[in-house]
DNA sequence: GTGTTCACG
DNA sequence: GACGTACGTGAACACC
């Protein structure tokens, strides 16, 4: 043990408020939890502060002198005085109570004195602490930002808040309170403190306070001269309440002679025992950091390879160019039993590009690139090009050495959204089995808290930056394709790829067997990989002659509005250019328009457009018709042109499984899932999508899945009696609401209470219902207490939710799937608010989702039992879209309904039938 | 690269 | 008492 320096007047003492610093660290952090489901995130926050402190402070303030402090848990002494302090306080939150221990070894483990004292609160030991100090001569940081330390505040003693790293003196105290330090006492005795329900004066404030306090001196003078005060409602509050002013001066003034048994001299600091540190930091699994203290501290680093966490090496890797070197590789792939695997391809696309070469890594720090297609990286690829290949495997022969290996039950392949390189391979002849996805692991762990793309996942987990793609390719038109890089550099960023995701793996697969999220994964996730792989390569037909037809019919209805809107405008402008529009129509037109963007700008949106249109103007009405065909033109006519495949003459999009926080898929180039139905020129869009000859599309989805969901889960006996029933739910709704009955109803009330239903879904609230169907926001507010009551469980649910995803961070979906909102603890109430919508909203969209996903990982096998040659193009939340010979149509109807419809069992039981509507049609608009 | 708008569920 | 507010996506375009 090293020889601790007394405390002299050359000493600093920092005395760390170890009970304010969990709970604000708690609130301000995500919450994060250990692979066996401990809560950590308000260890690990205190573990950075801490760190960091010790770090930063190594100038001219550094402390010689350092203890943490902690309230001890049960009452204190004030509770003698007045019973009701600190009352009404709720217990601390479920998963922080196991972080109070940990954060005590935590601070043990940093080798800095841990300090508690029963029957006093940690505020009274920092007080007597810092003027035993201070007598000494010794100068006093006090880290915390609680306002009830800042009458601690001296020439010697002043604060430091560790998470806004802002230092408090005097000048910071008199801005709080305005007084300085010596009567903040006073000024807390008279404002009280709801939080810790010390009571003061009624009806004065620290405002109110300062004032009183800076004109008569201090409390005592101000009680015993109340009488002479002017203002009548003070004055009577001051006498009547002077009791409860001393009560509180005696709960807010901090005892400075606390029976303190730790000498002082006991804190002089040392650096923490890197071996003890470092032990405790792997225990909390807090990765980056534990590498952090290790290269900081100089312990001992890992280094053995096959250890997730040792440092990656990227010279290490072999680059495989003979067929002797791959037959190596396979069989150590075969001992391993547990490979990743990663291919590099030419393109973007998974669809339509070429494979360039593929990575096996067998183990942490062992991992191959096998080049097939690289190119002379100095050739031009023109006619001038030699076509000097570099050595490699031929093609064929490594895929044939290498398909038993990645088709061998026995060896499970590893890959980061390995939906790619099962499409890539399955176009080479093989088809990848068994298989994991570090993304999609990732993903049923921790989807809304960040991303799940590997360099993500490398940097969180691995603390490992991997080498970005543009730094090997390129960016921009100067971009290379990957069979273009030389095979040093190729091997050093592909293998390092491989080596990377099974080492997240090797991490995170047993981190989700503790957080029991193994069967989402297992039964929504991961088979979601290859069927969607299978649509993918299908893609979907369109009529290439008729999306030209459009395009230019398009084209020539912009041209013909834009002149209108010139016309109507005076002069010619950018019709495309809202800023412009906003000039014209509130600018020169000086029309009452009102709503601006949130940077300032007018708004010109569809709903301030039309309602200038109904004021018969002519320029916007102009203005709408432009950009509803230039929207149709540009992202679909045109860009589905695009999308076409020269080879299949299809369009092969992209579904991402990990990209939404609530389990939906997402699509894009092209985004399949927003082609236009609602208007009548958007249907043409539609109907371009077309089966082969002799096919039909059939188009099968759920009707009102989602409030069919909120019905179960939050348990509605009406509403699923409705469903039961067959009935329609937005009108028996608005019989319900509106006490109108059914027979003769009034498409406007069924509308409304539609609108209400959907609201329901989003996390209501009266000015969005308002907004939407045009009532007055009182109405609105009428409506849904109306709702509320007629269809009790709702509001329980909504309640349910919200508190739900306050205590732990997430909500669930009725299959298990989890769904994150950091934003919930946000200290800024909208985010909030923001948060707890979410909250509402996530269990039912997030259920509806998993639905639809069982749905389509039964389809495959259920459409080869039936012998139907039906194949699954597309996935649009609620709808699937098949290809089916025609003769085979209603038999696939028939199977699909019944598919989607039984899609739930035998897993849960749902107290309301799904219903499908299917239907078969010569395009995508006739299935409809 | 950000903001606005608009297509879908 | 004021504040800002329906949920989830992706793509195109203007503008900096």
């Amino acid at each position: 043990m090293a020889i601790k320096k007394p405390l002299d007047e050359t000493s600093h003492l920092y005395l760390i408020d170890g009970s304010g610093y969990i709970f604000r660290a708690y609130h301000a952090l995500p919450p994060l939890t250990r692979s066996d489901g401990t809560p950590v995130g308000a260890v690990q926050g205190f573990c950075n502060m801490l760190w960091k402190l010790l770090e930063d402070l190594k100038g001219e303030d550094a402390p010689s002198h350092l203890a943490v402090i902690f309230d001890h848990s049960g009452k204190s002494f004030r509770n003698e005085i007045y019973d009701q302090y600190k009352a009404h306080r709720p217990p601390a939150p479920e998963d922080l109570v196991p972080q109070f221990g940990l954060i005590r070894d935590a601070t043990r483990a940093f080798g800095t004195p841990c300090i508690e004292l029963e029957n006093y609160e940690a505020d009274d030991i920092i007080a007597t602490y810092a003027r035993m100090a201070e007598a000494k001569g010794a100068k006093v940081t006090i880290v915390s930002s609680d306002k009830d330390l800042m009458q601690l505040v001296s020439d010697r003693i002043d604060m430091f808040d560790a998470m806004k790293n802002k230092r408090i003196e005097a000048e910071q105290v008199v801005e709080k309170f305005g007084v300085g330090p010596d009567r903040v006492i006073d000024i807390q005795s008279l404002a009280g403190d709801s939080v810790d329900n010390v009571p003061g004066v009624p009806g004065i404030g620290v405002k109110t306070a300062a004032l009183l306090i800076n004109e008569y001196g201090d409390l005592d003078t101000l009680l015993e001269r109340a009488g002479e005060i002017k203002q009548k409602g003070r004055r009577e509050k001051l006498l009547a309440h002077a009791e409860d002013a001393r009560i509180s001066r005696q709960l807010v003034t901090l005892k400075t002679d606390t029976p303190v048994t730790d000498e002082m001299d006991e804190f002089g600091i040392t650096d923490p025992d890197a071996e003890t540190l470092v032990k405790f930091l792997k225990e909390m699994e807090f990765r980056t950091f534990t590498r952090k203290v290790e290269e900081a501290l100089g312990g001992p680093v890992a280094d053995e390879t096959g250890d997730a966490t040792a440092p990656i090496d990227r010279d290490s890797y072999e680059c495989v160019t003979t067929m002797k070197q791959l037959q190596a590789w396979i069989e150590k792939a075969r001992t391993a039993g547990v490979i990743a695997v990663d291919t590099e391809t030419d393109a973007l696309s998974a669809t339509a590009s070429g494979l360039v070469g593929i990575c096996l890594a067998t183990a942490p720090g062992e991992a191959c690139y096998i080049p097939l297609a690289h190119v002379d990286p100095e050739g031009s690829g023109d006619m001038f090009d030699t076509g000097e290949k570099p050595d490699q495997i031929p093609m064929d022969d490594a895929i044939a050495a290498l398909k038993p290996l990645l088709e061998d039950p026995a060896v499970l392949k590893v890959g980061q959204n390995f939906k790619y390189d099962l499409s890539v391979l399955a176009r080479y002849g093989i088809d990848v089995a068994p298989y994991d996805d570090t993304m999609l692991i990732s993903y049923v762990m921790e989807a809304g808290l960040h991303g799940h793309g590997m360099d993500e996942l490398a940097e969180i987990h691995l603390g490992h930056q991997c080498i970005a793609f543009k730094e090997i390719c390129g960016t921009g038109k100067n971009q290379i394709s990957f069979d273009k890089v030389p095979l040093d550099k190729a091997t050093q960023y592909a293998a390092e790829d491989a080596d990377v995701t099974l080492r997240l793996w090797e991490i995170l697969k047993p981190a989700m067997v503790s957080k029991k999220k193994a069967t989402v994964y297992e039964t929504l996730e991961r088979p979601m990989a290859k069927v969607l792989s299978d649509m993918e390569r299908v893609g979907v037909k369109v009529d290439p002659d008729q999306l030209r037809r459009l395009s230019s019919d398009f084209a020539q209805k912009m041209a013909a509005a834009e002149a209108a809107a010139h016309e109507a405008a005076g002069r010619e402008f950018n019709v495309a250019s809202p800023k412009q529009i906003g000039e014209i129509l509130f600018g020169e037109m000086g029309l009452p328009g009102g709503k601006k963007t949130k940077t300032g700008a007018w708004s010109t949106d569809v709903t301030v457009l039309d309602q200038l249109a109904a004021e018969g103007h002519d320029l916007p009405v102009a203005l709408l018709e432009y950009r509803q065909y230039a929207k149709l033109k540009s992202t679909y006519s045109d860009a589905l042109f695009d999308h076409i495949n020269p080879q299949t003459k299809r369009i092969h999009g992209s579904f991402s499984l990990a990209a939404t926080t609530t389990g939906r898929l997402s699509s894009t180039e092209p985004n399949l899932q927003n082609i236009p139905i609602r208007t009548e020129a958007g249907r043409k869009i539609r109907e371009v999508f077309i089966p082969e000859p002799g096919h039909v599309l059939v188009a099968a989805d759920y009707s009102q899945i989602e409030l069919r969901l909120l019905a179960h889960i939050a348990g509605v006996e009406s509403l699923k009696q409705a469903f039961r029933d067959g009935q329609d739910i937005h009108a028996m709704t608005a019989s319900e609401v509106f006490g109108v009955p059914v027979e003769g109803m009034d498409p406007m009330v069924r509308r409304k209470a539609k609108a209400i239903n959907f609201g329901v879904i989003y996390g209501i609230s009266a000015f969005g219902l308002a907004n939407q169907i045009d009532v007055s926001r009182e109405e609105a507010k009428n409506f849904i207490d109306a709702y509320f009551e007629k269809f009790p469980g709702i509001a329980d649910y909504m309640e349910r939710m919200k508190k739900e995803a306050k205590d732990t961070g997430y909500v669930e979906t009725v299959f298990g799937r989890r769904c994150h909102f950091p934003g919930i603890r946000d200290k800024n109430p909208n985010m909030r608010m923001f948060a707890e919508r979410q909250a509402i909203n996530a269990p039912i969209q997030g259920s509806a989702a998993d639905v639809i996903r069982r749905a389509m990982i039964r389809m495959d096998d259920a459409l080869r039992a039936a012998n139907l040659d039906a194949r699954m193009l597309l996935q649009v939340h609620d709808e699937l879209v098949f290809e089916v010979p025609e003769d085979q149509a209603d038999r696939l109807i028939d199977l699909a309904s019944k598919v989607m419809g039984e899609a739930c069992a035998p897993a849960l039981e749902l107290s309301v039938p799904l219903d499908v509507d299917a239907k078969a049609g010569k395009s995508w608009a006739e299935a409809h």
